[in-house]
RNA sequence: GCGGGCGUAGCCAAGUGGUUAAGGCACCGGAUUGUGAUUCCGGCAUUCGGGGGUUCAAGUCCCCUCGUCCGCCCCA
């Protein structure tokens, strides 16, 4: 029979992987907590159009990465790609606008049709905020300042904050036909991916990671030349915003995002530790998505960390043992069995980790298991016990020592325990 | 979607066309039926990701396919 396995580039989390998770959500969920941000959780099946109408219909994302396909209802259905869309959707949706500006965020399961790489599954996870109806700079100061803090809260070590302005539509328009017109009389000197880019989407070629492209491109018109006063000063001002709070930023004149809503300020949070996916955090101002969505003209601002290539960075630093129980319970015949069953819930109920052995096998081999388990105490229960109403607590690192067992009453056991810890 | 590396047990692996596919870790049983370490003994791949082919003979060579890893495109 074949073996059955996971679907390509959908991963398991196996135990070993989880703490470090766990670890990665609490501390997030304490910074979103801490700057009043509150979580919205969406669906993660949605309307196919929600996302060629919000990513745009040009990018690679929407182009060929998505999972789409017709329900039952021949509705056009896609699993959403990121979470920006779905957010604005639902804001919309429930009238929160209305209600005056939000801040959100969100985590859970992303799906891209792409072919697997290091740092990149085709169901791959984020968490994000969304910063809905704040224009001024000081928010866009505001959200990167939250994710810069969970990072270094989080301990991740090496990271760098590149920072650009796509400055307003006009400003993009404009730029885009010099730009174009800049590339097309050094037309020859392109590779053939950024000629053939050259009328898709002419801004992605300054991303491009062949050498002699980025050479050429030293030379070319920047796109923050370009900023009409407005969109300088506005830049400006989030730029002294990071000085102000002490947040490192290099400027990337080159850094354009894929995606089709983003205005003015756009960023990524990058490691050089991840190879050739080195974006742990990304995000920027989309101004005119709200809208473009059916909703009322909403400025905004937002950012997604990709958790995979965050717990990459953190496992390194950090082995993630289980945490062993308290107490490993051995237990044999029949009334010592279900008298284990019992105390084990009682210790439960107060609060201890409790691992209960359900072999049945010899004391030997549980007790082999309990020192195994890495428990600081055995609580040992046999048909002895059971018929005195005792258990047997014996400290497993006391080896041979005198004091090392002891028979006590239930309730002497808990006066016990809460001595020792 | 394109290019390259790699698939031998739960994990790490040896194996370079020739009898029954090393070894280690983990796990299970016993020596030890109410006490853990160590040690010792035993068990744990009718088969090398799957299918086809070449050959007297294939884990080993060839083709296809699936998976995985790395890179490109793109993105978190």
């Amino acid at each position: 029979m074949e073996k059955l396995q996971s679907l390509r580039g959908m991963v398991d989390l196996l135990p070993q992987q989880t703490p470090l998770w766990q670890r990665i959500e609490s501390t997030a969920r304490r910074h979103f907590q801490r700057a009043a941000i509150s979580e919205i959780r969406t669906p993660v099946l949605e309307s196919t159009e929600l996302f060629s109408r919000g990513i745009g219909e040009a990018t690679d994302v929407v182009g060929k990465e998505m999972y789409t396909f017709m329900d039952r209802g021949d509705r056009s259905c896609t699993l959403r790609p990121e979470g920006t869309a779905s957010v604005v959707r639902a804001a919309i949706q429930h009238g929160l606008l209305s209600q005056g500006p939000q801040r959100l965020w969100y985590s859970g399961p992303m799906f891209r049709y792409e072919r697997p790489q290091a740092g990149r599954q085709r169901q791959f996870h984020q968490i994000g905020l969304e910063m809905l109806g704040f224009s001024d700079p000081r928010s866009d100061v505001e959200a990167i300042a939250v994710a810069w803090d969970l990072l270094a809260d989080l301990g991740v070590e090496g990271l760098a904050l590149e920072l650009n302005s796509l400055g307003s539509g006009d400003d993009r328009a404009r730029y885009r036909s010099k730009l174009v017109g800049w590339l097309t009389e050094r037309r020859e000197q392109l590779d053939p991916d950024s000629q053939e880019r050259l009328q898709r989407n002419p801004l992605r070629i300054l991303d491009s990671k062949i050498p002699a492209t980025q050479a050429m491109l030293a030379e070319a018109p920047t796109l923050i030349e370009e900023l009409s006063d407005e969109s300088r000063s506005r830049f400006a001002r989030v730029t002294d915003g990071l000085r102000l709070l002490g947040i490192p930023y290099t400027l990337n004149p080159r850094l354009v995002r894929g995606l089709d809503y983003y205005s003015h300020t756009a960023f990524e949070i990058t490691s050089t530790q991840l190879g050739a996916q080195a974006t742990v955090c990304g995000g920027g101002r989309y101004d005119g998505l709200v809208e473009q969505l059916g909703g009322p003209v909403t400025p905004a601002i937002g950012w997604a960390l990709g958790l995979e290539r965050l717990a990459i960075l953190l496992a390194k630093a950090e082995a993630a043992p289980i945490e062993a129980a308290q107490i490993y319970v051995v237990s044999r015949g029949d009334r010592g069995e279900l008298l284990a069953l019992q105390v084990a819930r009682q210790l439960r109920q107060v609060g201890y980790t409790i691992e209960l052995d359900l072999t049945g096998a010899a004391f030997g081999k549980q007790f082999k298991r309990a020192d195994r388990s890495g428990a600081r105490w055995a609580l040992v229960i046999g048909d002895d016990e059971a018929r005195e109403g005792l258990v047997l607590m014996r400290d497993l690192r006391a080896g041979q020592a005198a004091g090392a067992e002891e028979r006590l009453t239930v309730q002497q056991l808990l006066v016990h325990l809460s001595q020792a810890s």
